[in-house]
DNA sequence: TAAGATTAAGGAGGTAGTCTCCGATTTGTC
DNA sequence: GACAAATCGGAGACTACCTCCTTAATCTTA
């Protein structure tokens, strides 16, 4: 059996907060400490123009894009774009977010799937690095992300760590894999196969023979 | 028995070519046509200073330091720099070229010495990863190297891929590695885990592991 | 719905890095 | 020492990152 599941990588709802909090403050009428505003419109729309734009960019040149170039095609000044998005990893964090429920059904359906201990961690591995490998040059941010701690992409790294590990621990007492492994090796691993893909363009011959190299280092026979 | 060896990656003398090639026009006295001048003595004091303080960069700061700061430390104008050494690859290249002859007796070392193909392949790569690991971030431009042809960096990696394969050739006669596996991917991974060591500046322990995930996934037992 | 308050947009521009071109300088040769 | 060729130096064109401050859009209230 396999029990991996039950927290997810938590799918932050972005931005809540308004609305249902009036009146808290209604017995003075200082202009001060006044019901806070909605968020203007113009604001989220330009938001979602924004990750479109990005997605469009990264996934035709790379994560590595020039920020200023996808303000431009949005139609937005470069401080409206630094604005939304400080960082890159936080404009990264925020496309990659779109695809969390993709990866986490993925992890569902593998745990409801997969009697085999093993084969459901070389499954996970394998949405991991579909996922990782989303945008070429995404590995090097996750990969700081990683050992940052204050990064956008953290904590998503670290939830998927989590989950690795669950597979792994599965696997391990089932004494399918070697059991001085860590999920953030193996997540390392995955990383470092998706960085390997990012050179050529077209050496997926070599990513995949990496893939069966890993796989067969941190399984067990039987 | 091991047998990897015979033809080194073939370390360029730079540039020879000055002398022991005159009087061969002297018939004519055409100011055309003329004898090569010898090689003003600036440049090549030049191109050594700007390789001195070049490896204090990368060393201090990673692969991928200002190389117009590089200049400005060697105290030449940008220029200069560019025409010694085109790209940062070039430049790279000269400072790796250094590091060839301790490589290829690291090489002739293993051969001489050890007698297991599997652990001749095991030094071998540990050799290629200390080489690799160098300069911070300087697996990134020998990935694109592989795959560029051509790059300056491109025949040193493709020597190291082929006394790769031969060591794995000999570890496969044995029946101590995968049939499966190619000295281009050993290769790439031995990229890889230096790639993932970038990362932290110290998880050590991450990239060590990954190795050992790796050294188990090339290996076959006995 | 118009005025006022506030939030967000826009984009000029400072900083930094890459790389090139050409006038000035150094060097080798006779 | 003078000439010619090779080399240097660095200004500056280009691109990218990111910030600040002025202007414009939107929300709220009456």
């Amino acid at each position: 059996m396999i029990e991996p599941a039950a927290d997810a990588p938590a799918t932050a709802p972005a931005d809540a907060a308004h609305g249902a909090d009036a009146g808290i403050n209604a017995t003075t009428k200082a202009p001060t400490a006044s019901r806070p505003r909605k968020t203007r419109s113009d604001k989220q729309r330009n938001r979602a123009h924004i990750l479109e734009v990005a997605e469009e960019f990264f996934t035709e040149q790379g994560a590595a894009s020039s920020l200023d170039a996808i303000a431009k095609r949005a139609g937005i000044g470069p401080g409206t774009l630094y604005r939304h998005f400080p960082t890159r990893e936080a404009l990264l964090a925020a496309l990659l977010e779109a695809r969390d429920e993709e990866l986490t059904a993925r992890r569902d359906a593998i745990v409801a799937e997969e009697t085999d201990s093993a084969r459901a961690l070389e499954r996970w591995l394998d949405a991991l690095d579909t996922w990782a490998s989303a945008f070429n040059g995404l590995p090097d941010p996750l990969r700081d992300a990683l050992t940052t701690e204050t990064s956008p992409l953290a904590m998503t790294c670290q939830g998927y760590v989590t989950t690795t590990d669950q597979f792994l621990a599965a696997a391990q007492r089932d004494g399918r894999a070697q059991p001085w492994v860590r999920g953030r090796e193996l997540f390392l691993s995955v990383l470092a196969t998706a960085w390997v893909r990012g050179a050529a363009l077209a050496d997926e011959a070599s990513a995949q023979s990496l893939r069966a190299i890993l796989r067969s280092g941190w399984a067990l026979p039987d």
